[in-house]
DNA sequence: CTTGCCCCTGACGTCAACGTCAGCTTTTAG
DNA sequence: CTAAAAGCTGACGTTGACGTCAGGGGCAAG
């Protein structure tokens, strides 16, 4: 079944990447210099997406916002791309997992703490 | 009952409030600077604190936790040590208070994404 | 042809909460 | 009394994910 693939994927330039995942132009060369995105290239040196790296923006996007750097984020891509992993990475993933969580809890917290507040002052107008 | 309380407070050093919170030295002069804290100061100009400077610096760092800036602390401050907002007051605390909310449940969505490849990374070893 | 739009490569600027170093004075422990 | 510990005031350095500006190319429409 795995067939060798090369049914002429529809390419997409830098900017519609950009607007499909809502960040700036800058921001995607930004990934690819970090080695989170990579790109084929134009003859003319214009950079040349596969559809799927605007969803992977998202998910770059939605990293970042739960605090994990680019760095991280390269070295759990093979956690996605190959259904494989070793060790190593097994934990970085549970402890990024853990950390998250711990962050929601401080958040959860500080809302509460918020609410709080709230409620007295809606008291003392 | 009101009455010109000078019963003699217990000042602490900056050291102590550090260590007391759980911060660095540098970070309580920080919040000086910022407005965020008041202190006295000894004849030879040492920082002189209230013991409840120690609680403030914890809540400081909740707050910065949950994303807020020593700005918006600042603005914010009437609402614990005065009982008393005014109405832009409020509408910033419901807005922040929105913004961690928004914030965990993002948290929470990246957290099941990671979530969803431990599983599949435990059963792909 | 030229106008406009998108793309390219550097490379410096930003923002927030501190870290860190220098150089000096004060307080405390023995 | 003396040395260590703790404080003080600048002031520059750090980190991450971009913003922004400079300077230049290429290509389709009018």
């Amino acid at each position: 079944m795995t067939v060798t693939e090369t049914a002429t994927e529809r390419l997409v330039r830098i900017g519609e990447v950009a607007r499909g995942a809502g960040v700036s132009v800058r921001a995607v060369r930004y990934y690819e210099q970090q080695g989170l995105l990579v790109a084929e290239r134009s003859p003319s040196g214009q950079r040349l997406y596969r559809q799927d790296a605007i969803s992977r923006v998202r998910f770059f996007q939605q990293m970042f916002a739960a605090g994990l750097t680019s760095r991280r984020i390269t070295e759990l891509m093979p956690c996605w791309d190959a259904g494989h992993t070793d060790a190593d990475q097994r934990a970085m993933l549970r402890a990024e997992r853990d950390r998250i969580q711990a962050k929601i809890d401080d958040l959860q917290a500080a809302r509460d703490r918020l609410d709080e507040v709230i409620a007295i002052t809606d008291n003392h107008p």
